[in-house]
DNA sequence: CGGCGCATGTAACTTGTTACATGATTCC
DNA sequence: GGAATCATGTAACAAGTTACATGCGCCG
């Protein structure tokens, strides 16, 4: 089993989903730390279906459309519980712009500059997508829940995207100020 | 051309290495932004080589073993360039460990709570080592090199690694908090 | 002279992405 | 009726890891 199978089982775990729905939660609640494609997702169902970890829910009449919503087993709930209990084995982390930027004195400063305010406004949007996410989980009063923990992961992603801004401003900065001793210089 | 291709380029720019040598750098200087194993490396260097991009240097007598030195071409600084002023386009992250927090009400607050506590040591020594090569690097006088952007790189790292300290801290309170909450509840 | 660390390399495998194909439904 | 979106799926490819094989040189 890979880390795709325990991230739909954790899934399946609150409410049955159908692919398509995992897809979009994870592109936008899980989207600053973790990541699928359809092509991970839908293998993934077929094979935890057939190894009876989760099972299609019998279509009623509000099935929308073609959509097969699956549902966590026993047997799913207790590789799940397994799973949490292991040490955490992996951690990866890609950051191109850290690798550009490393080797970035042999280009002008104007094309870092350039990534950086993409990079910045990325990580703006993002800051802003968390902060609504968290009101949004605050909001419900629900409690026996998973909230708390939610919230904390949440937490997790404003400081990481606040220092992502802070080091994306201090940078850019920098990099002006090296364009413009560069402009005189000249 | 892939990323790790590049990234062999950066190094190279810098000065000559051989796989064994390029692999300890991004081990122990990139390992909080960057990953690679060796499967990766020695098959892009020979592609690398065989398209004009480095090329072998010359055994001297200093050589060690059997080692390989490479270094970089007009080629491969050209394309090293070239990508560098092309966007950033992939930034990928899996932390395991927010995944698992997400889904943590299905266990006991203990199990979490080692993996936190595994968390944050790796984290504080890794903030150690990147304190350790901010002060190597500005000890070094020498101008005209890239200490600039080395700095700037380091810089995000210590600030994300801050960013982990201060999350995992908080959570292990909220953690602790839940498990005697459980405790007195039984 | 035995073990450790340096050093290179490969094959098999696992994992993940991309591009494409298909078709239903909703909304204008 | 046409476009956008919902929805599932697959095949080909690209990327990345692991385990292994090999051998040198240094140190005790």
């Amino acid at each position: 089993m890979r880390q795709t199978d325990f991230m739909i089982l954790g899934l399946l775990g609150e409410s049955p989903l159908s692919g398509y729905q995992i897809k979009k939660i994870v592109d936008i609640r899980f989207r600053f730390f973790w990541s699928e494609s359809f092509g991970q997702i839908f293998p993934a169902l077929r094979s935890l279906a057939s190894e009876g970890m989760i099972e299609e829910v019998p279509a009623d009449g509000a099935q929308k459309r073609g959509r097969k919503t699956y549902r966590i087993t026993p047997a799913g709930t207790e590789a799940l519980k397994h799973w949490l209990m292991q040490p955490v084995e992996k951690e990866t982390y890609r950051l191109e712009i850290l690798l550009k930027m490393y080797f970035s004195n042999y280009v002008e400063p104007e094309a870092m500059l350039n990534h950086m305010q993409a990079f910045q406004a990325a990580h703006r949007q993002q800051l802003y997508i968390l902060d609504r996410f968290q009101k949004e989980v605050e909001g419900i009063i629900d409690r026996d829940e998973n909230h708390g923990e939610v919230l904390r992961v949440i937490d997790c992603g404003q400081k990481l995207n606040r220092a992502y801004l802070e080091w994306s401003r201090e940078t850019i900065v920098y990099l002006e100020r090296k364009k413009n001793n560069a402009a005189k210089n000249s």
